[in-house]
DNA sequence: CTACTAACGGAACCAGAGACCCGTTAATGA
DNA sequence: TCATTAACGGGTCTCTGGTTCCGTTAGTAG
């Protein structure tokens, strides 16, 4: 009577991080192959061949595993490659984020997890934290572009890059527009216009 | 035996329409109130005071009466403001997507009817029909544009309307950064900016 | 290696979403 | 207005997520 904590706390060890390994490998094809409803804790306790009273007892709501598959994912990062220019290291950038996306797995694997984080607060700030740690990989090619004179000082990285992937999930999530290289392309080159006209400089209102 | 067509067809006044109103205004309150998920028909139906019988014989699952309810939204058009300059005319749609999104009752309403889309080819049809109808609304102004020389011939019209409204839905569903007024303006001079250079220009390989 | 007990898992149990039956109400056309 | 029958709605049944109980397995400390 002295843990206190969340089962899987206090022995971390062997079939504990084997199960949650399992149960996350589960979930993630469910959730692909079902999408975010229609999913049940019971039919992920048989993928992962482990008991549903586990899954109940660790996880307790679907939104819970989501948010805890979410940190999982986040914690496996893909290096950026860097071309010299901005314009090439965002449209690099919106190639991969338009391929992931476009993937027949992956795809229905965002738009689930998306699904699943407008229901819930904990599962949403799960989303928020795995797309903040994806910007500020990228982050650094904005920042090298400052320096290298071609957008202005002052300009907010994070929101150059998340300029570069808005039109590619309002394309997967709300237009269904078809989302090829074309449109990955002219995304990225639309977000270093911008930036270069100093569009995504924070404090001009204090410059004049 | 010569009906043929869905209940509510053949007998489409009085009473099946008052239910049709009563039951699709108690979806978006209980939409808006639980989200997607933690949705159930025979909660709509005592909502909307009548027999859940009914809400299953019409609709049948959550996912049929969303995309109804999509198809019913849409019909009612919002119109547009002429301001004469298209970073006025954008930074007039985008404030007006930033005020539906950030209000208290539309914002989750509109979380929850993008999830719905994610699971259900149906409803992802309505959803699409229904922001294909808004972006329609709002293209003349890019072509006026065009017009009067602000941005190029042959600029898809459709896709820098789609471009103001992509930075705020990425705010809303995947970052969960604030969204306020700076953040709907920036999005117009983005697109407006872009739109100016050529990015939005659809036929650019037949040029040179 | 052994003791301790955290964590797992099978099985029985419970509640509520969704399907069905059939009598009632009211839209529609003549 | 009246006859026809589409559409509604209360009540009941079923089936499946989700919970609980308790015995079993296996991490962890010593």
């Amino acid at each position: 009577m002295a843990d206190g904590g969340e089962p899987g706390t206090v022995r971390p060890g062997g079939r504990t991080a084997r199960v949650r390994e399992a149960v996350l490998r589960a979930a993630e094809d469910a959730l692909t192959e079902q999408g975010f409803s229609g999913l049940d804790l019971a039919d992920i306790a048989r993928r992962a061949d482990v008991g549903k009273t586990t899954v109940y007892r660790r996880w307790g709501t679907v939104a819970a595993l989501v948010a805890d598959l979410l940190q999982d994912m986040a914690e496996q990062s893909a290096p950026r490659t860097e071309t010299g220019s901005l314009l090439g290291d965002l449209t690099a950038n919106a190639l991969l984020v338009q391929r992931t996306l476009t993937d027949p797995r992956q795809g229905p694997l965002f738009k689930a997890l998306i699904a699943a984080a407008t229901g819930d607060a904990r599962t949403a700030a799960a989303l928020h934290r795995f797309y903040d740690i994806r910007v500020r990989e990228w982050a650094p090619c904005v920042r090298q572009a400052v320096e290298r004179g071609e957008v202005p000082q002052g300009t907010d990285a994070h929101e150059v890059v998340r300029a570069v992937s808005a039109p590619l999930y309002y394309h997967l999530l709300i237009s269904g527009d078809r989302l090829d290289e074309t449109t990955a392309a002219r995304a990225a080159e639309a977000a270093v216009t911008a930036a270069r006209a100093g569009v995504y400089v924070t404090d001009r209102g204090t410059k004049a």
